[in-house]
DNA sequence: GTAAACGATAGATATTTATCTATGATATAT
DNA sequence: ATATATCATAGATAAATATCTATCGTTTAC
């Protein structure tokens, strides 16, 4: 049976459908005798006949109706796949799977939501964890693109920037620096800290812009999520340096004030990332593209404002 | 994905399997190029990739995964369906659709019985009909094989003889002639006759016989079956002609009797039929062997004893 | 850094295949 | 009885297919 031929089951449907050899030829703009013979030969692989002529008509034997079965069941799944291949290419179908560093989880949901809302056939997946977790996914391949604070080394991954990521120095609203334009870094040096844990891509990039220029945080204590550092900071018990998009949502609150320190914002990105020999299906080509696209928007809307930040990107969406 | 062969979707099975190109041209005894070409072949039809390679591992795409669950139903479809070509080359599965000629409702039934009984595993369709839907469905091709008390002329039609079907006068057991021995025909030819409706291979027989000889009969009834026409003998009415398979059931009984007639019983047969060009199935060359076999233990057990009758068949059977 | 494993590619070849035209056999219709 | 329609078969041919060996470039592992 692994030798019959598609092409033969293709003969043998027309036939029994017009049961008609002569009107099966027409059909497939073939000449009857051609068609004599891949029946023949299908035949000869069942080893029964699967049609039989009495008198001037043909009939389907009981094993050339279960062979039709087959054949239109084969038919059937071979045009349905087609399908799925062509909504494929228009993105009207296929799924996302994005995984995303923690701190992305304050931007990527809303950008995966409106790249539903272009694209609603296709299935979006999003997965928030640390870093480690990423940089595993990805050397597996367990997801489409991945969205990282800064790209991996030491393994072969194609990274490119996407939005600015500026990092900020948030103060309670009563603070005493508060307001203040201009404030010298060694000043905010003597400020208690709050930090996430070690290993925190936040917490490196801050001990490092300190400790290149020669001072030393003092850490009053370490916090396991941005939202409890953000209530700690509002509760007065220290500052902080944050992602400004970790602040998306309480901008414009009277609790948190983002401090005009010198130097800051420091400057980091978000990377869209994966690996290198992976040729990305239409659905991540798409997003990606949709990333590029809206990111900018993102920027000028949410991270324009914050003291001493200049966007790289061009401002050709302006803010409302 | 009509260019698409069954091969390449083999291939491309064992991969998606193992994961690697090279387990699988083990697998299938093959070179790994010529599993790479197949898989090229294969995802240059479909027209996007069906696996990728990440670093030195191999991963199915989307719409890998797809095409895998539709090369999968499609080699489960073939394999069930090989798998009733088997069943029905050891008569394990098929149908048998037999149509008999009204009289042969008497004892057909019974060896399908045990036809059936023998191959559990088909399917017996048994239409009782009379002779001319019986040509009807024979020039239609509707059934398997046909049975009746005379093969049709004018049909390409291939007709063998199986069985005895002699005919017998019957009458009440209280009628004057029952018990006498070699009855003139004369005799007989006096009496009221109940006679099948115009039409009957009975009656025609019938007339026949006492034509030939001159003689037409008295026939004071026409009645619509056999069963009333034994009623009607029992109770009096008259005698009549049938079939002596008619009377399987009754033969014991104190009811009718079997007059014995010079010159009868009148010797009919059953006849197996079927289309002249018809290439019968497995199911139907096994029941027409069973039945070559079976009704030469049914002529001996039934039709044995009959005043008159001599099977001309081989009596090694001898009944008990 | 070297070796081993893996897949891609090139080139060659024998086989199979798909197809045609021409013709023959058979059955139905006129 | 003849013509027509239908399917089977034979013979020919161009195309494709399936496969191999040899070799190359990468990636992983030691």
């Amino acid at each position: 049976m692994k030798h019959a031929t598609l092409r033969q089951l293709k003969v043998f449907e027309s036939v029994a459908r017009n049961l008609s050899y002569t009107r099966a030829a027409e059909e497939l703009h073939l000449t009857q005798p051609t068609v004599s013979i891949q029946l023949k030969q299908l035949t000869d692989i069942v080893g029964f006949p699967l049609l039989e002529q009495i008198g001037k008509r043909i009939f389907l034997t009981e094993l050339g109706k279960e062979l039709l079965k087959v054949a239109r069941a084969t038919f059937d799944n071979f045009s349905r796949f087609e399908m799925l291949v062509s909504d494929i290419k228009g993105v009207k179908a296929g799924k996302l799977r994005v995984t995303v560093i923690t701190t992305a989880k304050y931007f990527v949901p809303r950008l995966l939501g409106s790249f539903y809302k272009r694209y609603p056939g296709i299935e979006v997946f999003l997965t928030v964890t640390n870093r480690e977790r990423v940089l595993q996914r990805l050397a597996n391949n367990e997801d489409d693109l991945y969205i990282l604070g800064q790209p991996p080394e030491h393994m072969d991954v194609h990274a490119e920037m996407f939005l600015e990521n500026p990092l900020v120095v948030v103060a309670a609203c009563d603070h005493p620096l508060a307001g203040q334009t201009g404030i010298p870094i060694g000043r905010i040096a003597e400020e208690p800290f709050l930090m996430r844990e070690q290993g925190s891509g936040t917490r490196l990039s801050a001990q490092r812009f300190f400790g290149d220029r020669g001072m030393q945080l003092k850490i009053r204590m370490e916090l396991g999520s941005n939202e409890a550092i953000k209530l700690a900071v509002a509760g007065g018990l220290g500052i902080a340096v944050i992602s400004a998009h970790t602040l998306a949502l309480e901008r414009n609150s009277e609790e948190l004030s983002i401090l005009d320190v010198e130097g800051f914002p420091i400057r980091r990105q978000w990377y869209l990332a994966y690996p290198a020999g992976k040729q990305l299906t239409v659905v991540s080509s798409a997003f990606r593209d949709f990333l590029k696209e809206e990111s900018r928007a993102v920027a000028n809307r949410y991270l324009a404002g914050i003291p001493g930040f200049l966007p790289v990107m061009s401002n050709t969406d302006l803010p409302e």
